[in-house]
DNA sequence: GTAGGGTTAG
């Protein structure tokens, strides 16, 4: 029912159907994707409600936003705001809006999970004064901060460089009216491993407070694990004596970590070695275990002996799984050949395995890989009918293999058909600015300005030397107003070079 | 959002 009235409103506002290389302005191509048909089931009213909104917030003028929201005819849920902040996620300053007028709602208050999604934006905006202010709100509302919200917090400092502030966060929340536990002192150790920063989380945290908090085999498993990112496996060994000194007793997870590790720094012959400790030990090996090792020989070129493991496990009555099965299929197209690949892909299918994302992933490449392109087309098509959408990765390994190959047209009409679940990335951008030179066409530079706005547009901050790139470009082409424009967004961004001043 | 396996450019 409310479902037709937002349609009437948003329709109201001018619908830019566009083609980015067609016609200016930039317009976020997803609006001409929006689905304005009736929806059946709850779920999938509040999915076409968020689309509904978000679009609504978009089109508005900023001024009229507060208003049109207050006076749509639902009632607003932590689930519907959540997903429209979702659908909002790459327009940072837009979702902030939102958010902010409906904490003015008559009728509706944030839940702690809104909060939570408000201050990851703001977070990836590295806007760290809002990030505080909404904080500060939180607490004032006796709805949190939790320890996730300062979880997300620490993330954020560190995708920004700043693991010193990350861990400021953390000593800081019982500041901010958060206990700290176990549990968060494991989250804040391992975000600081899995961004390879395992030497500050050990010295600074793990070192000092691992009495405080009872640091249990998961803290020392995460540890183990961060110097294994960093190929250090002695020192990875190290913490596992010290966990079996302090009467800790290592579990398989533990020893997962640790063969992993043997073959990440490239150390096959330890890692066999490992292996066979194991089975003569009394651990319980597993199908982890046992896709660890397929995987690892695989990539090494050791197709054999991964094989060989493979059928060993189910002797031992350890089923594969389908990462097991991804993991032999992706070996298969890297160091043997595409057909054995997609001979594997049918074998599982044929006992009754469901590929999932990565399965269909992993073979598309293999075979854009090898030059096959129409099959791997039709494998795009083959995941589709069986229900797995083509996710991000999907488009741009297609987009990358069609224009490296010189259809740079192809790539562009992959890019185009992108949408809903598979919204482009950074990675897309990159690759696609990059095709945009090949043909050392004017055209094409007007169309790598335009992508380089559009990205910007989305939150996606690009390199000085991608700047640079397409500037000269333009330049080069005649095209010195648009150069301007970019100019000008470089400067926002803060790449801006020496030399350029405005 | 406390740990381990499978997508990312030769």
């Amino acid at each position: 029912m409310f479902q037709r009235n937002i349609n009437r409103r948003v329709t109201k506002t001018k619908t830019k159907t566009v083609f980015l290389h067609l016609c200016p302005p930039i317009h976020s191509f997803f609006l001409s994707y929006r689905n304005f048909t009736a929806q059946s089931t709850s779920a999938l009213d509040t999915a076409a409600a968020a689309a509904d909104i978000a679009t609504l917030v978009l089109e508005s003028d900023p001024k009229s936003l507060r208003g049109s929201l207050h006076g749509l005819p639902l009632q607003f849920t932590p689930e519907l705001v959540d997903k429209v902040l979702k659908r909002l996620w790459f327009h940072g300053p837009k979702a902030l809006q939102f958010f902010k007028h409906l904490e003015y709602h008559p009728s509706y208050a944030h839940s702690s999970s809104s909060f939570d999604h408000a201050i990851d934006i703001a977070g990836r905006m590295r806007d760290y004064k809002t990030v505080w202010a909404l904080v500060a709100r939180m607490r004032a509302r006796r709805i949190g901060p939790s320890s996730k919200t300062f979880a997300i917090i620490a993330e954020r400092f560190v995708g920004a460089g700043k693991p010193d502030r990350a861990i400021r966060v953390f000593l800081s929340m019982r500041e901010h009216g958060c206990p700290q536990d176990l549990h968060s002192f494991n989250t804040i150790l391992d975000i600081l491993c899995k961004s390879k920063r395992v030497e500050m989380a050990y010295n600074h945290l793990f070192k000092v407070l691992r009495g405080k908090f009872k640091a249990d085999v998961v803290s020392y498993n995460i540890i183990a694990n961060g110097w294994c990112l960093i190929k250090r496996t002695p020192k990875a060994l190290e913490v596992l004596k010290e966990m079996v000194e302090r009467g800790l007793t290592p579990t398989i997870t533990t020893y997962n970590i640790l063969l992993k590790g043997y073959f990440r720094a490239g150390q096959i012959k330890e890692a066999w070695e490992f292996f066979l400790q194991m089975k003569k030990r009394e651990v319980e090996i597993d199908v982890v275990t046992y896709t660890t090792m397929v995987h690892g020989f695989g990539v090494v070129g050791e197709i054999k002996r991964a094989r060989k493991v493979f059928n060993e496990m189910v002797g031992e009555g350890i089923l594969p799984s389908t990462a097991t099965y991804n993991a032999m299929i992706q070996v298969l197209c890297k160091k043997d050949s595409v057909e054995n690949a997609v001979l594997m892909f049918e074998e599982m299918i044929k006992k009754g395995y469901v590929p999932n994302l990565t399965t269909y992933n992993v073979v598309i490449r293999g075979l854009f890989h090898a030059g096959n392109m129409d099959r791997a087309m039709e494998f795009i098509e083959r995941m589709k009918t069986d229900g797995c959408e083509p996710n991000v990765q999907t488009y741009n390994v297609a987009i990358r293999y069609f224009c490296d190959a010189g259809d740079v047209e192809k790539g562009l009409s992959m890019f185009e058909k992108m949408g809903q679940g598979s919204l482009p990335n950074l990675d897309t951008y990159n690759i696609l600015i990059s095709a945009m030179f090949v043909r050392k066409k004017s055209e094409d530079l007007v169309v790598a300005g335009k992508l380089l706005l559009e990205m910007i547009d989305r939150g996606f901050i690009p390199r000085k030397f991608t700047f640079n790139r397409v500037l000269n470009g333009l330049l080069l082409t005649g095209n010195q107003a648009f150069a301007k424009e970019i100019l000008r967004q470089q400067s926002k961004c803060g790449r801006l070079p020496r030399q350029f001043k405005l």
